[in-house]
DNA sequence: TGCTTAAGAGACCAGCTGGTCTGTTCCCCC
DNA sequence: GGGGGAACAGACCAGCTGGTCTCTTAAGCA
């Protein structure tokens, strides 16, 4: 069942405008007329690789989106010692990528958990998934801090990570409609106070 | 000019309609006729008050919305004194009336946002003046904290309020997919923290 | 009583949407 | 070298969408 080199190739075109026009346009926004026509692509060959606009959408979702989000806000995190540090370098270099090419995974994440929540389950369940991953990844980097002697364990690493992931979802809603280069700054600065305040070793 | 009382009381049926579709559904995923059909009125009903899909969603932000907003997230704050305490219950009754009814119009603002932006100017501009005017009263708020004493003068109020803002955008977009109750619990929890290290006086 | 007009009903339309189906091309394998 | 299937082309379709148009109703007014 091993699929020829053609056909990935196909298949991952597909996706990589498709992510693109959906995130651009929104997903109920973008026809496949759209995405097809961007490709000079025909119908028969969509359906020839899928089974509709949602399976469509679900394999961007586990394959795209996920490793996109993996390899941008995920994998810096894992195995490093200085949660707060780590931290900070992870989200400024993916909000300077954002500013420039203003298309980073962490905000289309969000911004599809905004557009299918609560209208399309299984779609947002596999978005939830990679949210999950995310916190996780952030909860096991507090917790090794903890260890570390990098922050008190009286805080609340799940607390935490929720509110640096919400924040984070938020600056990302502000700064497309913003000036992208003034909230970055100011986001930062507040994110290291916020982290100030609960470091062991405030060595900046 | 004056709308007859029967006008208005229509108008207003289909704004409130609309808002709750639109935020429900999505608004390119929302057909007038859903709404019509939900409100047992007709086209002719529709084209009779507004002039297209779009004027109508205009006339929704700018009144309906603008005004909902305005009685939750900024009214609470205008005049006020200690502005971490003020904005800490502002947001405690929002998140508490969203956990239960699960429509806060803070949400509804950044979802729409996210929906529209980069692909509806106009109407992104008026969502976009909402959101001004609420960081515009935070920063007041702030700037009165500090010469009142309750926080130093050098915070940046406007990364504050940015910051502010972007977590409460960001953590309901979670909250809608999460488990709302342990969600706000966690997040006022973090805010807390956030203020108590820049307050003057944590006399809590 | 008859006229005007606000308010609404609902048939109608062109264009688009996701999806189906029958071709066609082209490459690999025996 | 020709049969067969992978990969795609594109005509076609039913259903829905925003929007138009004409018709009806009801209330105010003289």
């Amino acid at each position: 069942m091993d699929k020829s080199l053609k056909s990935r190739a196909t298949i991952h075109r597909m996706q990589v405008k498709g992510l693109e026009l959906f995130y651009q346009k929104g997903y109920f926004n973008t026809s496949l007329d759209d995405i097809l026509k961007a490709l000079n692509l025909s119908k028969g060959a969509f359906y020839y690789h899928f089974q509709s606009k949602e399976d469509f959408m679900v394999s961007i979702v586990q394959h795209l989106l996920f490793r996109k989000v993996y390899t941008s806000l995920i994998e810096p995190l894992e195995g490093k010692e200085d949660p707060f540090r780590t931290i900070e370098t992870c989200f400024e270099n993916a909000l300077e990528t954002a500013e420039h090419n203003h298309l980073d995974f962490g905000f289309v994440l969000g911004n599809f958990m905004n557009e299918f929540n609560g209208r399309h389950e299984k779609i947002s369940e596999y978005l939830n998934d990679i949210c999950k991953v995310w916190e996780v990844t952030l909860i096991t980097l507090l917790q090794k801090g903890k260890s570390d002697g990098y922050l008190e364990r009286h805080h609340d690493s799940e607390s935490i990570a929720g509110f640096v992931m919400a924040s984070y979802f938020g600056i990302r809603t502000l700064m497309v409609s913003g000036i992208p280069r003034q909230l970055r700054y100011n986001y930062m600065q507040q994110l290291r106070a916020y982290f100030k305040s609960m470091s062991l070793n405030p060595a900046r």
